[in-house]
DNA sequence: AGATTATAGTTAGGTTGCTAATTAAGTCAA
DNA sequence: TTGACTTAATTAGCAACCTAACTATAATCT
């Protein structure tokens, strides 16, 4: 996501923005620490998550699947919920059948499409994953207060309602 | 980043907490909000640069290289401060190149190394993209005062320190 | 000097995302 | 009932990241 490590200093944003006077260096400023900050959890995430053999990707599948009472879902209803494209859930169902994670099963009904059920592998990996994955987030966020959460909370949501400033 | 779109909501969440107690639900939601917000505005700069025939790796490349005061630096300098290995930034290099963005010049000092410079049309890429760039940033942040700034600064330092949760 | 070690850059091969094209199956309207 | 459309899943090929291994050169240490 954010890749840079190299943050622009106080500096060298005055620099920017004296060649290009658009630049409003405190919304720079906040938009970058954001973007490292919430890399830098993504990152430490993942880096949990291979220590159980999983990846963001596959766990949430895992997850998606739980969800459901029936346990099981098909692949074009994950890659919408999962947000990736069917073409990319087909090579994450591929890497989580071949684990005994997931089974593939035919629809007798619909003969195009296929139902995916967690394995009792696959509810066992969560077992182990989901309660080391929780109580390091719950460590991780333990300095911030109900108040601090809120405040975050209503301003993601200023920001959330800005993105659009990008689009078009 | 963050794929998932469809973030758990209360009753979810609560049903998860249920099988796994060390889940703290306020936690959860203000991490995945953090996360699904920051990938947003992530794609969206993307989509951004994207429009000027470039992604944010390459973007960041140039901006690196303009930021020197002579206007060039080495591979390894820029996989550094670009927080990619040195055989991505031989990629991303390659790519630069080929568009004519950057220049690949031999040191006659170390001949090991290799100079890479910003190219005329490398600086007018910029001067189209960086303007462009500020003011939907700056539109996407105005709703945000200065407080605002600050506290969420406040609690992405917050959170920042607390990643190391997920270490070891 | 000669051997070892370190550094710069690239190449090779893997992963996980993407889009576009393809195959197969279901739906619907004239 | 057949032609056009839609939907489900996969395959193929591309981009940008990774690690590991390699080549060439420089620096260092007996």
């Amino acid at each position: 996501m954010l890749q840079l490590r190299d943050l622009p200093n106080r500096e060298t944003l005055e620099k920017f923005a004296a060649r290009y006077p658009q630049a409003d260096i405190s919304a720079i400023s906040a938009f970058l620490h954001l973007l490292r900050v919430a890399t830098d959890l993504s990152v430490a995430l993942d880096a949990c998550l291979s220590r159980h053999g999983l990846l963001q990707g596959r766990w949430w599948v895992l997850i998606l699947l739980m969800r459901e009472d029936a346990l099981q879902s098909t692949p074009s209803a994950l890659a919408e919920k999962a947000g990736v494209t069917r073409a990319t859930m087909t090579g994450l169902l591929d890497g989580l059948e071949r684990d005994g994670l997931i089974a593939r099963e035919l629809d007798p009904q619909d003969r195009r499409s296929v139902s995916i059920r967690l394995t009792a592998s696959g509810q066992q990996k969560l077992d182990e994953v989901m309660p080391d994955y929780y109580s390091r987030l719950r460590t991780c966020m333990a300095a911030l207060d109900e108040r601090d959460r809120q405040q975050l909370n209503d301003i993601l949501n200023l920001i959330n309602a800005g993105i659009r400033a990008f689009d078009q």
